[in-house]
DNA sequence: CGTAGCATTGATGTGGGTCAACGTATGTGG
DNA sequence: CCACATACGTTGACCCACATCAATGCTACG
């Protein structure tokens, strides 16, 4: 793998304390693989062997039954996924499947795990970014049961600006089913619900939202989402 | 604190690798706690003091916005909770409240946080802790999004069935009210969705469920959800 | 016993899913 | 570079699951 990657996963809050022998444990048994588009990488139900890392692209995570289906997460360089199925060598409760060509990190779980049965600094930055996705999915589970579409989609729209700089210019990432489908609405109901937003602080077009009246659209949206996701 | 009380609590997967030191540690600065019933205990948004453990009782995390309100989960003895706030010290995104008179051990997260950073059994506990956790919360968002009431409840008999012994009779620790509010549903529809699927392998009266034809509960359920819960 | 909250059942309303038709972007090959 | 094809997005009509409201029956606890 290259230089630059190498130290681009480097500074990952998962990786930057690591010592410097463990971490070329980890690198040495990695590899980068490039997918690409809409390629199935993880299958819920099998036993993982790799920790992903997305380097480059978008990865969605999502959960499927027999003929429904939903976007669970949406994974942008550079962020591990899948690493509570490693930890405890279970069976992955979420498909992943690359929205665009992708490169992904592929590190072996043994490796994973042995480094981190040995690496104080990596079972701490484990701890912590578990820590941060478990938030994320309280967050998620509680906007789901808690908000309707049109407060989750004020929600998320709030959320993402503040994610992008918070200058009130949102860009979709992708297409505008797959949101529809992470906000747990079908894609219909998502342009009824911009359409209806259109009157309470936001324009939009294409893959651009702007915020018109921050405040119009705060009400909209459920009083108590002001802490971080993801 | 009793000793017996003491010894509960090193049996947890939590404690019982953690060294004796730092176990003493642990204990020394925590301290067991009477609660009626129907105390909050944690409110959303403030910052940890404490890492629970719910050692008799029964107590509901919940999550709220202006006007409505919605079940989490349930913990019962023997269990940690709010550990994720805890180890990043950040703000509940929970609320918890006793369902029934409850005794709760509580340890300062100061302590916890320090014994985390020496003891590496303790670390590899939490991690695995929260690893399980986080799935749970998986399990419980795809259940929402993916499934309708009906389905979410047969899951949920299915599921309480095997936690309880397989035996074929759950029995509910707790009112109607709480479950539906867990499920995600109104009161009425839980008294309806049981009601319907009294034709389909089940018969209910009071607190007791019994599953008089398992393979019609289960298709009545998500095919999928046969991993773990919790 | 009596009463107050809980569970059930029915009637009705609504958010959002489904189906269908139409318009608009994206990208490919002639 | 344009023409066409295919997928995506939008809009409207309709329907269904579930919430809401209301009335009644239970159960449990003082």
């Amino acid at each position: 793998m290259r230089r630059a990657d190498r130290d681009l996963v480097r500074t990952l809050p998962l990786f930057c304390d690591v010592g410097a022998a463990h971490f070329d444990e980890l690198m040495n048994a990695a590899f980068l693989q490039h997918f690409p588009q809409h390629v199935v990488l993880i299958e819920e139900g099998l036993l993982p062997d790799f920790l992903h890392i997305v380097v480059a692209g978008t990865v969605e995570l999502f959960g499927r039954s027999a003929e429904r289906e939903t976007t669970l997460d949406i994974i942008r360089p550079v962020t591990t996924f899948i690493l509570a199925a490693v930890i405890r060598d279970e069976p992955y409760l979420k498909s992943a499947r690359t929205l665009t060509p992708a490169q992904i990190l592929m590190l072996p779980a043994a490796s994973v795990r042995s480094v981190f049965d040995h690496d104080v600094h990596f079972a701490r930055a484990v701890v912590a970014e578990l820590a941060l996705r478990y938030r994320g999915m309280v967050l998620s589970l509680k906007d789901q049961k808690l908000c309707n579409g049109t407060e989750r989609l004020a929600n998320w729209i709030l959320e993402t600006d503040r994610q992008q700089g918070g200058n009130g210019l949102v860009t979709l990432g992708h297409g505008k089913r797959t949101l529809a489908s992470r906000l747990g609405m079908t894609p219909e109901n998502l342009s009824r619900n911009l359409a209806s937003l259109a009157h309470h602080g936001i324009s939009s077009s294409g893959r651009k939202i702007v915020i018109t009246d921050r405040e119009a659209l705060r009400r909209c949206a459920w009083p108590d989402a002001r802490v971080e996701s993801q």
